[in-house]
DNA sequence: ACATCAAGATTGTTGAACAATATTTATTGT
DNA sequence: ACAATAAATATTGTTCAACAATCTTGATGT
């Protein structure tokens, strides 16, 4: 790679304004399934509608989107059966990241790092910061594969899944007892003990689906 | 620019473009790092240049093409790195596929299917055809996992690889010796036998991977 | 309430236009 | 002749206005 982040201005329209979209998509200030009007979205962000297609097209190949033709485009609305999916990818791409884990990598700092942060934000009972370092930690996790394509495919199914935390009220219990969870993962792969770290994982995502079920299903039950 | 008769194409033309576009990529119609000029291909296509451009967009997030700002689309040009990373992703959904293999599944009936018909194709010196079953029997091992999600993504990795082997001469080779480890695969899998197939499922990347790579190098020098 | 059908609105697609950026060609200096 | 530079040209990025195709709405009649 011989692009550096950081102080490139000079991008198109079209990936500054599908950046921008997406964050809203992801923080949840647009409801699921609402429709997105091209007039109306196109003078919004003062963009042609022709430029907004074009976004359009790249967000619904991200998922983030629903594109029906002839009737436009909707947020995403990820149902229980996308949960469900989407925690079977995490369950196949984690444990592959698991058992890839060499002793030393990068990765593994970072998540150090980044546990030893969430604990931090837990005692601000900042835990919106706690939910966003949750999923960082695992978007290291996946980095312990040194793929970009992976962790690039990971990176969709996570957005995906933070549109459905923005679907729900209070995610804040939702992210709580995880912290520990990572921790003693954390642990078991530093000593290398693939075994009891896979298991560990195999807990944090059974417990994870179950609670974002159900608080899925609470919302509309 | 005749249209095709046929049955109601209810699809979009950015769509039934996107679908022919990628057809050719990936048969190696074009040259890898070739120039896709907007104007040529608009024109060549009978459609509109802001239409092609939505349809670069789509190929791009699909990793079939390479977008630069302000220099345009090259058609993807994949190198040692891509191939390796390739079979990273390969070896961890498949091998996740492996053991989420259910006795009975369906998925497993159309690998059977598959791999007679390549040993048929064989028989016939059909080497294009070998190729496109052993990517058909894989597609088919992902589908076990019962994830729309893994499935797409593992169709996005499966065509860069095609691409690659457009850059390839003979491919007929490359794909001779894995129809006897497709069938002891399933075997192993038919049996239960996770450990088995799973060691079989490595022998499988490991030699694949090593003879593209040798075949991309030699390709360059 | 129900189906029908004519507006009205929205998406799908096009062609032309223009600014910003790349690429090519011509020009200059040594 | 050669490299550096400037002008000319081509291409991409984006917008706008238009129109056909399709969807939505609402009025109408039964």
């Amino acid at each position: 790679m011989t692009n550096k982040p950081g102080q490139d201005d000079e991008q198109s329209l079209v990936a500054k304004i599908s950046a921008d979209i997406r964050r809203l998509l992801i923080s949840g200030e647009f409801k699921p399934g609402e429709k997105l009007s091209e007039q109306q979205m196109a003078s919004q962000f003062g963009i042609s509608r022709n430029t907004l297609r074009e976004v359009f097209r790249l967000l619904s190949s991200q998922g983030l989107l629903t594109h029906i033709p002839n009737r436009g485009a909707f947020v995403a609305a990820p149902d229980e059966a996308d949960v469900i999916d989407i925690y079977r990818v995490r369950s196949v791409i984690q444990k592959g990241a698991v058992q890839a884990a060499s002793p030393g990598h990068p990765a593994l700092a970072r998540m150090w790092a980044l546990a030893a942060e969430a604990e931090t934000a837990r005692a601000d009972d900042d835990w919106r910061r706690v939910g966003t370092l949750n999923m960082e930690f695992h978007r290291a996790m996946v980095e312990l594969c040194d793929s970009p394509r992976l962790s690039a495919g990971f990176d969709l199914v996570l957005a995906e899944l933070r549109l459905v935390f923005g679907q729900l009220e209070d995610t804040s219990h939702l992210h709580e007892p995880y912290i520990a969870l990572n921790v003693t993962l954390l642990e078991h792969m530093e000593r290398g003990d693939t075994v009891a770290a896979l298991a560990a994982l195999d807990a944090y995502l059974v417990k994870s689906e179950r609670s974002v079920l159900a608080a899925l299903q609470r919302r509309r039950g």
